[in-house]
DNA sequence: GTCTATAATGAGATAGAC
DNA sequence: GTCTATCTCATTATAGAC
């Protein structure tokens, strides 16, 4: 096992700029000031990654690695709740990922994005017929595509939301709780259970 | 009355943009293709807009006068469905003002959509609640709440969701029937009506 | 691997003639 | 009002020394 790189430049720029593009973004991070943050010069920055591009794909395979991380750590019988709560932690530490933007500066990641909406998609629409076979929820095949669409529309974008609608200039890891009671909010009329407090109950937010 | 221009090519640059920005976004347009598309130079557009963000703010106003005007024409008679399909005609020729970006250019701007968005969701939460008093809607005002807001993050961001993540490269006026399914999934498990389709029914979109 | 210094882009903004 | 030509500026990309 031969070490690659002594220093560990490339792998603190890449944390670095998982948290500059989650405050902004990475169309409105320069390069510059990714060499700022890091502490190196521009151009070593351009030793380690040619183009800001690269930058962008490199975190987002990170990101696929740890939603397959995620994914393997729940199964059928793991409650709703802590799923949702493992997945909002994910997307709340890639959340400049889920912007627009950074599929025009990365075009070649869009099929990416949309192979990871798919299958999660499939999985939750799985898990909820299963509930459904149970009697545990009531809503029927075509109910339940729009809803997990939806889910995932909500869950995409409500930090946007805050943002721009709400005034919110700087979301908080908080406002997490804030989100997951909107999703909680779209299952809800749907679940038979009448303590449907039962399946939603305490989320706690790691790390 | 003066006659200011007798060209009209302020009105021609202002549409022009509309389309196009609608296409794209203002961050991805530069003014050399605003130029051409309107067929004069460059040096002309500036005279008519010193700044690309004077541009975007001249269609804000534009936006905001469509607003009023589709505002007026609804009371609490008029029926549910024939609200939404106006709003969502309106929106769909003002899509480019529903993401971020746009913020970003002309920030002075995201109080003006907040305010826009903090009016209509208490005009759609108050027609909720009036239903509610008639018993036509199962909700609490709790889940009211929710929901307009759910509401309103889908209706803001589904032409996004389809582009990223159904990987529908350009998002057509036809998809608006597919976006207004969502939002009605929406509201349906709330309505008491046992004909809910017909609260909900025929959808046409005018040009 | 890392730096300093410099080139190459590309966009918006502007001056001045017509 | 409209054009052509030019300027400024931010940012990315690169070369070459250490």
């Amino acid at each position: 096992m031969r070490v690659e790189e002594k220093s560990g430049t490339r792998a603190r720029i890449l944390e670095a700029c998982r948290i500059l593009f989650n405050e902004r973004g990475p169309a409105e991070v320069t390069t510059a000031e990714i060499a700022l943050a890091v502490g190196i010069s521009e151009g070593n920055l351009h030793y380690h990654f040619r183009r800001k591009a690269q930058i962008v794909a490199a975190l987002f395979d990170a990101f696929e690695a740890a939603i397959a991380e995620v994914a393997s750590g729940s199964d059928a019988n793991t409650p709703l709740d802590h799923d949702l709560t493992a997945w909002f932690n994910l997307m709340w530490e890639w959340r400049f990922l889920y912007a627009a933007s950074v599929y025009r500066l990365s075009p070649g990641l869009q099929p990416r994005l949309k192979t990871i909406s798919d299958e999660n998609q499939a999985r939750i629409r799985a898990r909820l017929e299963s509930l459904r076979r149970q009697g545990r929820l009531d809503a029927s095949s075509a109910d339940i595509e729009r809803l997990v669409v939806n889910a995932w529309i909500v869950a995409s974008y409500w930090i946007d939301y805050l943002r721009t609608r709400q005034g919110i200039a700087h979301v908080e890891r908080e406002h997490l709780r804030w989100g997951l009671a909107q999703i909680r909010a779209l299952f809800a009329p749907y679940l038979v259970d009448n303590a449907p407090a039962r399946s939603f109950e305490p989320a706690t937010f790691g790390c």
